[in-house]
DNA sequence: AAGCGTACTGCAATCGCTTCCGCAACTGCG
DNA sequence: CGCAGTTGCGGAAGCGATTGCAGTACGCTT
């Protein structure tokens, strides 16, 4: 079932039905009309990979993503989907499951399906960084770090963000902290927790940071149990984000242990159950619709076809406070010195 | 920089480097290893529209699914993309958003990327199941239905589902429910909304049926707004999916009332949120990571080449019941009948 | 030394589509 | 009526891979 086919049942030649196929203009109105019903008639539906191969170019950004199951990134692929519906754009997914093979091979997979353009937002491997620079194709990350004249960044301050929540849980009277982190040292991650460790230092607070054998809700009940067995009893925990965060209050609860009543608790990310969840997270807020407005907006050339131009942007954390934090309660059953600094 | 490239560069022919690229036994070492190094220096990467044309089949699955930000679908797709690669397969996800011109597009665009298999999640038309039967490639859907040579489907049980929903909370004492129900009416939603009618009055119960503005968290919130508005005081809620009754809770807490001293409230899917949100909610589950492995299971051809045989599979519903039901309070403020039958 | 099988390798056809180029028919103008 | 300029359409050359088939070289048997 090919154009050939088609082209014989309409009584063309095989160029005009690509021609009708494709909206080119030249083609008399009784012609499509036969052409368009022997498509119908035939249900012809055009190789998509012959398409592609004899055509070149191609109208699809390539994706790819560590943890769709994360509903931060879920949202952020949302976005971009959508931003790219609306530039006329597809979007092709490819998972990478915080492997470095399965992301080199996502890569290669989409670099060979001839993507109009690649953003990539798990942490990268100089060597994958390298081929990205040789392909042709303007490509968005979120490595800071990495530099290539096709190659536009975005950067968020993580460390301002930590700064934020650590900064308002002083001011509430915390002087007993705990951080949990994720089970990836990953360059962001590893940034808030360091961030974390050094403003307690300098606060002269006593802190402790955790990390969970895995991410989301059951990797934050884990790390909270820990930390509950572990004696240290601290009156607020910062959490990497709110996936984990959710799972930490739930631990808390069953623990007996209110929140904020007898501990605080932050998220990272707002996601949207962060509002949503009892008590509701006080987090950090992280542009995830702008996000993928501008990983399109890196990708897709403009209107005279100019491929967009490299650039480093920088997005600003947002303190929400709702409802898990408060006033720090006087210990939670073990003495601690409560010095302030 | 294509195959002819690299032959050049290598001293060879380009049927030489296909077979060395494709693992081809048939090739001295000595050349593989010439062939291999000129991959390397070039970092030729292989067209995979020229191959898959060339080559004809292809070890892709294709999925389409609405919505997949629904963590519930996230879920499934992630099951999908596990199993799938086990069995030497990739995957290739498509979104319809709950829009049949997006579902119709998205299977195309996937029955012409010549996918080895599809799986459909939302809703089907008749005309795109006509153009699935003639597709000449297993297809696995969740439409009980649709019946085609080449159909394996999946059904669940929604309506016992519920009804097991109802006789607990009859048994708990509530004579006075609601229901808040999906945006859509689709087919699995709307025999959940039938179901809790026809349960609710058989019971003799007095019952209400509410349509949230959207679906998820917000969209149950604002479900529930609108329930509390009404006047009409139930002693429980059943909500459509755990999605929605995480956002009801939320706007009963709001509004003071105490889940589930005040009010009841009961979900649908058991999505993993649904065991760390507070209070955890009962629900019914749904095997997401059994269906993914079905999934695959219906579209990947067995050992000796043979395309897995069309079946129907039924899935039965579990009670879980956790801590978002309890007996029922003597009414919400409001006079209520509070007869048995 | 001739014959023959085996192990490699290269040529060229092929997959289904797009698009350049040329041809025919038709239009309008002088 | 003749000629240039459109307009509409078909032929055929790619796009970059795979693969059947033929050819070469080499080792072994007799």
């Amino acid at each position: 079932m090919n154009l050939e086919d088609v082209a014989k049942k309409a009584g063309v030649g095989t160029a005009t039905v690509s021609r009708v196929l494709n909206g080119h203009p030249a083609v008399k109105s009784s012609t499509r009309a036969r052409v368009l019903r022997a498509v119908e008639e035939l249900k012809y539906k055009p190789n998509l990979h012959a398409r592609s191969l004899a055509g070149g170019r191609s109208r699809v950004l390539g994706i790819v993503m560590a943890n769709l199951y994360n509903p931060f990134f879920a949202d952020i692929y949302h976005s971009i989907e959508t931003h790219a519906r609306q530039a006329g754009y597809e979007t092709l997914l490819a998972n990478s499951s915080h492997d470095v093979k399965l992301l080199k091979a996502a890569v290669h997979r989409l670099l060979g399906q001839q993507v109009a353009g690649l953003g990539v937002f798990p942490e990268m491997e100089p060597a994958i960084l390298d081929e990205l620079r040789e392909a042709q194709i303007p490509v968005v990350l979120f490595d800071p770090g990495a530099t290539g004249d096709n190659f536009t960044t975005i950067d968020f301050d993580h460390r301002k963000g930590i700064r934020m929540l650590v900064d308002l849980l002083h001011a509430m009277g915390h002087r007993r902290m705990a951080y949990i982190s994720a089970p990836l040292l990953l360059q962001p991650t590893e940034a808030r927790r360091q961030e974390f460790m050094e403003t307690t230092a300098r606060y002269g607070s006593v802190s402790l940071a955790v990390t969970p054998p895995e991410d989301g809700f059951s990797g934050g009940r884990a790390a909270a149990r820990e930390l509950l067995r572990s004696g240290f009893a601290p009156t607020a925990i910062l959490c990497v984000n709110d996936w984990v965060a959710v799972g930490v209050i739930r631990e808390l609860r069953n623990q007996g242990l209110a929140v904020p009543g007898d501990v605080s608790v932050t998220g990272f990310d707002n996601i949207t159950i962060a509002e949503f969840c009892c008590p509701s997270l006080t987090t950090i807020h992280i542009p995830r619709t702008e996000i993928g407005r501008l990983v399109v907006a890196g990708l897709v050339p403009d209107a005279t076809g100019t491929p967009p131009a490299p650039r480093h942007v920088f997005l600003d954390p947002e303190l929400v406070v709702r409802e898990s934090t408060g006033i720090a309660a006087s210990s939670a059953g073990i003495q601690q010195p409560g010095s302030g600094h």
